[in-house]
DNA sequence: GCCGAACCGTAACGTACGGTACGCATCTGC
DNA sequence: GCAGATGCGTACCGTACGTTACGGTTCGGC
């Protein structure tokens, strides 16, 4: 396991900067991680000197949008509700629906694309914050949820890990690895909602504890 | 989807070729993509002249290296055996097994970061090479499999695909990208057989036949 | 033994790009 | 208004690396 990359939001970013943080992340979506420093310095209508001066060097700007990007992620978790097998489908099903936009959106894959690409060469750790912003972050969130439902007798899980890395499975299957190695698969709202259904129902066949009289 | 890429193994390569690009693959599995020609010529104890008049560029020679290794993954298929669900559950559990102990593998982690970073920037089909001999070869193998699993009356499913997806989904689960980027999950025999036996028992949850009476 | 082809080792070339230096404009506090 | 700081635009430097060129060596055919 990877160390925790505790990302400090409140970086103390000035406006502008994070401005030339988007036009980054703009830039890394479009052109993969073979951007320069000119583009980035082009794109945003700044010196590339000021780029120096505020990010020290090309890994230092990396570092910085991913890290910027995650930052904005950062969403709110399902508040404690009541919760009976209808809400606790429907939180899985969000979850999963939720997951699914995140992975195949245009930025993910690019931020997936330059970190895997890093983590050949352990330069920086770009694919540990990809991660903990990603597939932890997850976990984090949807973990207390099955908790939840465990407690309220819905589910029956040995280990809560085990629980969320098989949902994580059902919701993924091939779709992350088939995006980021350029295939076109087709996810419109109407089949990621359907996917979400179809992976939540099987989970609860797996998991869902049995009401058996 | 990706056109379907189709790899002639018998691309003509005299020994000497295979051994330069079994030097690559070695290199590439230890430097990632940044890996020079002059680097493949040391190791390869060959001319910069010789790569380039065989393999053209670079990319033409990361391209042959891909489909060298390609070409040399290419696996017997499950024959056609008896088939009652103790045999069926040994298939699903050895092609989960396998197929764990592939992507856990340095040399396709490595081949698969290439793929991934190139597909950034289509320059060519790295990624529909990979992907061809990975998921959709483990696809065509696998669901002749089902299709005999339920011509026999034990699984029950609508679409070969969707049940292939869900099983890959089942096996896989976050260990491919997790490796992808970095993070060093635990794969030992041991763990790869209880993954590969669980995945197993899931999926005939899922689909197993009902054989209620 | 001789010729050409294939190939090795290495030197050389061109370029792209990371990183730095400098001139000028704009803004802020006084 | 003015001094200093901040930042834009751009020219410049150094280097790494892809690509090419060339001399020397081995080898098969005659």
């Amino acid at each position: 396991m990877l160390q925790p990359a505790e990302i400090d939001t409140s970086e103390t970013l000035t406006e502008r900067q994070q401005a030339v943080l988007d036009a980054a992340l703009r830039l890394l979506v479009e052109e993969g991680d073979n951007l320069t420093m000119t583009a980035v310095a082009r794109r945003a209508s700044c010196s590339k000197e000021t780029l120096y001066k505020w990010f020290g060097d090309r890994d230092g700007l990396l570092n910085a949008t991913v890290q910027w990007q995650a930052s904005k992620v950062r969403v709110a978790s399902v508040d404690r509700e009541r919760l009976d097998i209808g809400s606790l489908t429907a939180s899985l099903e969000r979850f999963a629906s939720d997951w699914l936009k995140v992975i195949s959106s245009d930025t993910s894959i690019a931020l997936n694309r330059v970190a895997v690409s890093h983590a050949g060469s352990g330069k920086d750790d770009l694919g540990a914050i990809v991660l903990q912003n990603g597939r932890f972050a997850l976990a984090k969130r949807l973990k207390p949820v099955l908790e939840a439902g465990r407690q309220a007798g819905l589910l029956d899980f040995e280990d809560a890990e085990t629980a969320f890395r098989t949902f994580f499975g059902l919701v993924g299957r091939d779709v992350q690895i088939r995006l980021l190695l350029g295939d076109r698969v087709e996810l419109t709202g109407a089949t990621i909602g359907g996917d979400a259904a179809r992976a939540t129902q099987h989970f609860l066949a797996l998991f869902g504890a049995k009401t058996g009289s």
